[in-house]
DNA sequence: CGCACACGTTGACTTGGATCAAAGGGGCTC
DNA sequence: GAGCCCCTTTGATCCAAGTCAACGTGTGCG
């Protein structure tokens, strides 16, 4: 066993970067894939990048050549306006995809940052589209990969623009609850690991709304939250309130 | 050369539904292909559809089968809540694609509704990623439409999430110069072919604001609007609208 | 281990845009 | 070509969320 190593040198890194060993493949690109098209995708995701919290993944402006897989950790990205104000246009976590609005002009149009130490899987788009020409099922997975952004985007959009500020707040936790759920965590309690303010960016909301709205659900029940820590108490109160009262 | 016709009968509606004889090339998915390439292209977009003014392209939760094409025409998206809310999640002119958020799914995830008389080229999704996986330019070139759209998203959730009401106006305004002097109509000056309610919906605004915005912008000199006619007198002065005050 | 600083909460006041209301104007139909 | 209906404009009032301000709180750095 000790002397494989010298006959074939398999390094860590390259142990590492396999998708055909990841748990993440039902959340990830390889959804739907054989094991011999996973083993395909292997040579394609190259490399791994490990990010602190507050680095950069890539900036708007930046050159595009590879879309990121989130492989641990949690994601922001922002968009800025000349004069200085911010918008957060999303936030990802284990599985989802980073990078896919740099196709359109081949140069990132946001930023992308890291709200926790993390860790991507690089894919660079060249490989990405030569091995979808190969493989049907990747080629079609990816395509709803890219449309089910643009469906959330959507929704997004019916959030900032129909809303009020509570029906937004429990829409976002509401998304959150099911995404971690969706990844084997709690449906009801969770850590956020965004700032308030980054909460109200997201939502087209000022931070002292959101510490209110997050207050005011508390004082009903709804749910129980302390700082960064958020537990869902009542689940249908909060689908309830997205349910009704027209925009003020 | 005459009795060719006969040996190969070419009616007219296969005359008129070719990408090869299209005037919309350079705006709509055949840009960049060669000339061989876009006669492929002709085989797939196989039928066209005409709308009258009103009429649904499709709608939230059916199948989803194939993308359109504007081939002439109007169009917006609307996605709406259980409790009737209504939001505009875009305006499609000649060119641009219609049904991308149905892939996802494979059911359409928001209506389109013709706002003018319209034609629409419907190209069957399946076979658009068959010949995808053929020719390496209309994937790459269907990659960069869909990316394009998720960074259009990106712009509106700014827009919603930081801009004023006359800013959003303005936004709005100036987009729709910019696609009309794509397509070869003058800059300054065009009809809106929705409402100030759909606009509204569309800029997260009541109707009275638009309207109100509108009045502002003439009494300011910066267009001339009547109605649904608008003619615009000082670009530079709506930029500069833009990219001032925050966010009140 | 303590101090600083970024983050979060809460209160008082302001305001931009929503709401309610009412009165033109255009264009399509019959 | 008359009438109707939808679209639009404008005014008066209201309210949700923004702004300004001051005070907690937790955490990470030296």
């Amino acid at each position: 066993m000790p002397n494989r190593k010298v006959v074939q040198p398999i390094t860590l890194s390259v142990i590492k970067t396999a998708c055909s060993n990841c748990n993440l493949q039902e959340l990830c690109l390889p959804l739907g894939l054989s094991h011999e098209e996973v083993e395909k995708l292997d040579e394609l995701v190259s490399t791994r990048r490990r990010l602190k919290r507050g680095e950069h993944l890539y900036r708007a402006g930046e050159a595009f050549s590879a879309i990121y897989a989130v492989r641990s950790g949690f994601f922001k990205t922002d968009v800025l306006l000349e004069d200085g104000r911010e918008q957060v246009t999303g936030f990802q976590m284990t599985g989802e995809l980073l990078g896919l609005d740099g196709i359109s002009t081949e140069l990132h149009s946001c930023n992308s940052v890291a709200l926790e130490d993390s860790e991507v899987c690089t894919i660079p788009f060249s490989h990405l589209e030569g091995l979808s020409r190969e493989i049907q099922t990747l080629q079609h997975h990816f395509h709803k990969v890219m449309s089910r952004e643009i469906v959330r985007d959507h929704g997004v959009m019916m959030l900032l623009g129909t809303m009020r500020a509570e029906e937004r707040l429990a829409a976002f936790l509401l998304n959150l609850s099911q995404r971690f759920t969706a990844r084997g965590y709690s449906p009801a309690e969770f850590y956020l690991r965004m700032t308030r303010e980054e909460i109200g960016s997201y939502l087209g909301l000022k931070l002292e709304t959101v510490s209110r709205a997050f207050s005011r659900f508390q004082e009903e029940g709804l749910i129980a939250v302390q700082q960064k820590h958020v537990r869902i108490l009542n689940t249908p109160g909060l689908k309830r309130l997205m349910n009704h009262h027209s925009h003020g």
